[in-house]
DNA sequence: CATCCACAGGAAAACGCGGTTG
DNA sequence: CAACCGCGTTTTCCTGTGGATG
């Protein structure tokens, strides 16, 4: 540090000037913003609020607000299960409302809570209470395993039996409890309310539209639920939501309204998920400062290519060993051949391709599975076609582009 | 119109592998 | 330690398919 040579001193100065360059070029200011997994809770309902001051939701707002309203005059409605794709908000609207009515609640002089249980990542039944009891009681550590549930279950009612208003429990992602559901249900919606002096109101979210056709009937009769099917966002309701991030998180002055318009567009067009929209924003935000320093269209552009490329490239990486030889026959056999090619051809290549990787190979019966599992996933196109007297067949053909085959052809592992 | 190709895809048996039991 | 079990994967065997072709 202390000795400096003429050299260094040249090199500092590139140091700088690279940096000053690269800072010129930066947009992002703050990229918090732009991840929803890492924003912490409290940024995270501001975040919320701000949408809904804008009045995104409103429709589906009032609807659920009509459905708790009783509560305001000491009656109790019925359980809900709210359909939903994913990133249709939710989570998020749900959360919103009902700290938005706890508030209401009290000043009406009622007693209101709400707890929110996550089972976003799969969870068995056991945990899954406990994932309630540490909604419930407070605590922060998890319960160790092995634990019975009935304990889990003393646990709950301990924690409630002095509260006497109403609770509502929010329980995301309903249907990822892995054997079966029933036994958390039963016990929040049968036993639990007769244990407790509170009043339990339950409110599910799940994506499934038949799950409920999965559930056992005497549960359902007594959720007495009542569907709510919120509607995706448009592509105003993205605008919206992305003008706040982009506020919150970028340098302005470097972002075209033409792109923000764009990436709503493209987001509304395919699923209307709020939070690929926004990661489509990030990704676009960091194409533009290692490339020309402005979110442009064209930067919206390249980041959407992007995202396909590295979609597919996550999705080869997670294939299973046999899988990733079946894709990789199958393009070794077109890159030689013609657009399309035949099971058979493709089998052939396959066999080869096992020789020289001394792989055992499998019958064509399960590759012919393969194949139909990479269509699946939108690796190869593959669709049936009758040659008549030459037999039925898969055509199979390219569905990646040239540049991710190319990647994928030296992709070692 | 019957035939027949070259596979698709269903069913069931066989296999493999970790874990358990006698 | 062998025998056994459960479960997912793979093989074997099989029937089905749709239109070019004779």
């Amino acid at each position: 540090m202390s000795h400096i040579n003429p050299q260094s001193n040249s090199t500092e100065s590139l140091i700088e000037s690279i940096h000053e360059s690269q800072k010129s070029k930066s947009i992002i200011l703050n990229k918090m913003y732009l991840d929803d997994e890492n924003l912490p809770e409290d940024e995270r309902t501001a975040v919320l609020k701000e949408i809904f001051n804008r009045n995104i939701r409103e429709k589906q707002v009032a609807r659920i607000v009509a459905h708790l309203s009783p509560v305001l005059d000491g009656s109790h409605p019925q359980s809900a299960l709210i359909y939903g794709p994913t990133g249709s908000g939710k989570t998020v609207t749900l959360i919103h409302i009902l700290s938005s009515f706890e508030k209401v609640a009290f000043s009406h002089g009622i007693e209101f809570k709400y707890a929110y249980i996550d089972l976003t990542a799969p969870k068995t039944s056991f945990g899954a209470f406990n994932e309630v009891a540490i909604a419930l009681d407070g605590s922060i550590r998890r319960y160790r395993k092995g634990m019975p549930t009935e304990y889990m279950q003393a646990r709950i009612m301990d924690a409630l039996s002095n509260y006497r208003g109403f609770l509502c429990l929010l329980i995301d992602e309903a249907d990822n409890i892995k054997p079966a559901p029933d036994e958390l249900l039963t016990f929040l919606g049968k036993t639990l309310p007769r244990k407790v002096p509170c009043r339990i109101l339950l409110i599910m979210l799940t994506n499934r539209l038949n799950w409920e056709g999965k559930l056992d009937p005497r549960i359902l009769s007594f959720l007495k639920k009542a569907d709510i099917i919120p509607e995706p966002y448009d592509a105003m309701d993205l605008l919206e939501i992305l003008k706040l991030r982009v506020a919150k998180s970028l340098d302005q002055a470097k972002v075209d309204e033409a792109a923000i318009r764009k990436i709503a567009a493209y987001a509304s067009r395919e699923t209307g998920d709020a939070r690929k929209a926004v990661g489509l924003l990030a990704k676009a935000a960091r194409v533009a400062e290692e490339d020309s320093g402005r979110l442009t269209e064209k930067e919206v552009d390249l980041a959407e290519e992007r995202i396909e490329i590295d979609k597919s490239e996550e999705l080869i990486r997670s294939l299973a060993g046999q899988q990733y030889l079946a894709l990789l026959s199958c393009y070794s056999a077109l890159k030689g051949k013609r657009r399309k090619i035949s099971t058979g051809e493709a089998y052939e290549a396959y066999l080869d391709l096992c020789a020289r990787e001394r792989a055992r190979a499998l019958t064509q019966r399960r590759f012919s599975d393969m194949i139909s599992y990479l269509d699946l996933y939108g690796l190869v196109n593959a669709r049936m076609v009758s040659k008549g007297r030459y037999g039925n067949t898969r055509e199979i053909s390219h569905s990646l582009s040239n540049t991710v085959v190319e990647q994928l052809m030296n992709l070692e592992r």
